[in-house]
DNA sequence: TCAGTTCGCGCG
DNA sequence: AAAGCGCGCGAACTGA
């Protein structure tokens, strides 16, 4: 066990924190009275240096000389390493405690490390047994630190700290032997970003929502009447609250919906909406749509979101894993602000703080312009350079139509296929595709003319895919160095798309970190990410110099990496995150 | 009864 | 041979 200090009771607190100041290195763990930076709190803070004892000391306890000692140490320029380092830095900033200086992250650096020997998972356990050969003792996971504090929680807690310096003492080479500090870089600078979207929240108009979620009910219960008059012998029982139990069939039950569409003569192998596409006309099969949107819309969003709503704040206050998807995306849970529906109804009950603008941006066709940049394909580097509509163009070239004269409707059509086919979409998915997301009808065999053209029209899209497919990678990486390894059985698609979706993903975070500096002047933060789209809000005085920065922080946060593409971002100010 | 899996669908 | 990919979540279903 290595020695540590327990402080302000063990020593001299103010003398040993000082002690610290010339420390290029340290390593920081914090124990907390829970999992929520807002309503919990910070209780212990674990310092972890090369040629000190690590040093636990008790916030609680402490005096403000102590406490201002801290926070002057803490936002020195010195590394700071941490494990799920933006689960400590919101409990820092709970306390007021800026840190300063670049971060590593163990976990963040575990991922990025992964191979298939390992390691098999990634917490501070599984990481100093791979990394290190060390096993550690299991803690406890009920430890309470609202109390009285045992030795026991003390050693534990000074030997996490320890461990994350002896991991970034092996972790830091390994990053650079093999390629990965360019992404380690942007990785360990957004995550200050990332825990900043997380502490700020995002405001939500209780009242529209609240209207949003009746009428919708409303929806769902007319949806419910209608599915149920194809279902006979059903009957609908209203209780005590005004909600309704049928009994005799229910609707979400799939095995069930089976046997009522046979029924009424739609025989299907599953109720998805794929095998349903072909009946989609059927009454029957409009009113299971209208059923199953409804339902949604009322499980999957209106009832859960108003229960996130933090009691101390009033706003949402999601979780985003930084690297939650393999290709390098982050994903959102608590709730997924990802997956809020587009419908401008949901969109505008987020809005601004009172006195506050949000300015929306997003990237124009970032995916395919990654795919240009990574397959080379001249014809589409050339018309990106010069400004050109690359689904005009692809409407032009597939169907021999003149540039000028391509339509709406052939456009939309270009749209599906731009995005489909770039990564092996078949035929018979493309049509699907077409009509679902863009509305446009086709015809399996003019799918499969719009495909052969379209790979005539890129030939470096059709080289790119004909080296991958010639000769399946086992190992690829993003334009930044993030590293895959893909499983013998990974599909041509998920080859495809993987290092594109992973370089647009590693683009987006570049910029995300860059904002922490460029938007540090004026009263401005993010406030949610969604892939290729960034919120921020900012006071109304700057909310016009808040959008000029976020325009430029993220085309220029591609530079290094897109070198023959240019990117292009939209931002526009907004009084909600429903578009204008 | 309950944890784990599957289906279906929201988003980019 | 043929194939869009990546997520999270709720409800139903499955199996012990």
């Amino acid at each position: 066990m290595n020695s540590y200090k327990y402080l302000p009771d063990d020593d001299n607190a103010l003398e040993l924190i000082n002690g610290l100041a010339s420390e290029k290195v340290l390593a920081i763990d914090t124990e907390t009275t829970g999992l929520d930076p807002l309503n919990d709190r910070l209780r212990l803070i674990q310092i972890a240096s090369f040629n000190t004892p690590v040093l636990v000391i008790d916030y609680w306890k402490c005096e403000p000389g102590v406490k201002e000692a801290l926070r002057t140490l803490l936002s020195n320029d010195a590394v700071k390493v941490f494990q799920n380092a933006k689960f400590d830095i919101n409990f820092l900033k709970s306390e007021k405690i800026v840190l300063g200086g670049p971060i590593f992250d163990t976990m963040i650096a575990g991922r990025l490390l992964w191979s298939p020997s390992g390691p098999p998972g990634f917490s501070l356990a599984a990481l100093s047994e791979f990394f290190l050969g060390e096993t550690l003792p299991k803690e406890e996971q009920t430890s309470d630190f609202s109390g009285d504090l045992r030795k026991e929680q003390l050693e534990y807690a000074a030997r996490d700290a320890s461990v994350l310096l002896e991991l970034r003492s092996i972790m830091a080479p390994a990053l650079k032997a093999n390629g990965l500090v360019d992404i380690a870089k942007i990785e360990f600078n957004c995550t200050r970003a990332v825990a900043d979207i997380e502490y700020r929240g995002i405001a939500i108009d209780r009242n529209n929502w609240e209207k949003l979620t009746e009428v919708t009910r409303a929806a769902h219960e007319t949806a419910e009447k209608d599915l149920l008059s194809y279902a006979g012998n059903t009957v609908v029982q209203p209780d005590f609250f005004g909600n309704t139990t049928t009994v005799g069939i229910n609707l979400n039950s799939n095995q069930q919906v089976l046997e009522l569409l046979a029924k009424n003569g739609v025989n299907v192998p599953d109720t998805s909406k794929y095998s349903l596409s072909q009946y989609k006309e059927k009454p029957v099969v409009k009113s299971l749509h209208e059923y199953r949107k409804a339902s949604k819309m009322l499980s999957g969003f209106l009832d859960p979101l108003p229960t996130f709503i933090n009691s101390k704040t009033g706003r949402i206050h999601a979780h985003y894993s930084q690297i939650g998807a393999y290709s390098g995306r982050m994903s959102c849970t608590g709730p997924n602000m990802q997956q809020i529906p587009r419908d401008n109804e949901f969109r505008k009950c987020f809005i601004p703080a009172p006195g506050k603008m949000f300015i929306l941006a997003d990237y124009s066709q970032i995916e395919l312009r990654v795919a240009a940049q990574i397959s080379h394909d001249e014809r589409m580097i050339e018309a990106y350079r010069h400004g050109g509509d690359l689904h005009r163009l692809t409407a032009s070239l597939i169907t021999g139509t003149p540039l000028n004269q391509i339509t709406k409707q052939q456009r939309q059509a270009a749209k599906a296929v731009n995005f489909g086919l770039i990564f092996a979409m078949g035929a018979r998915g493309l049509q699907s595709y077409a009509g679902d997301t863009y509305g446009v009808e086709m015809t399996l065999d003019e799918a499969e003319a719009f495909r052969d053209r379209y790979f005539l029209a890129y030939k470096g899209i059709k080289k790119w895919h004909d080296s991958i497919k010639a000769k399946p990678p086992r190992v690829s990486r993003s334009l930044t160095g993030r590293r895959y390894f893909h499983r013998e059985d990974t599909g041509l698609a998920a080859l495809y798309n993987t290092p594109v979706q992973g370089t647009a993903a590693d683009i987006v975070k570049n910029a995300l970190g860059k904002l922490m500096d460029t938007l540090s002047d004026i009263d401005a933060g993010i406030v949610a990410v969604v892939h290729d789209e960034i919120l921020i809000e900012a006071a109304e005085k700057d909310a016009e110099e808040a959008a000029v920065i976020l325009k430029n922080t993220m085309e220029s946060a591609g530079e290094q990496f897109m070198v023959d593409v240019p990117l292009v971002a939209d931002a526009h100010l907004a009084s909600s995150w429903a578009e204008k």
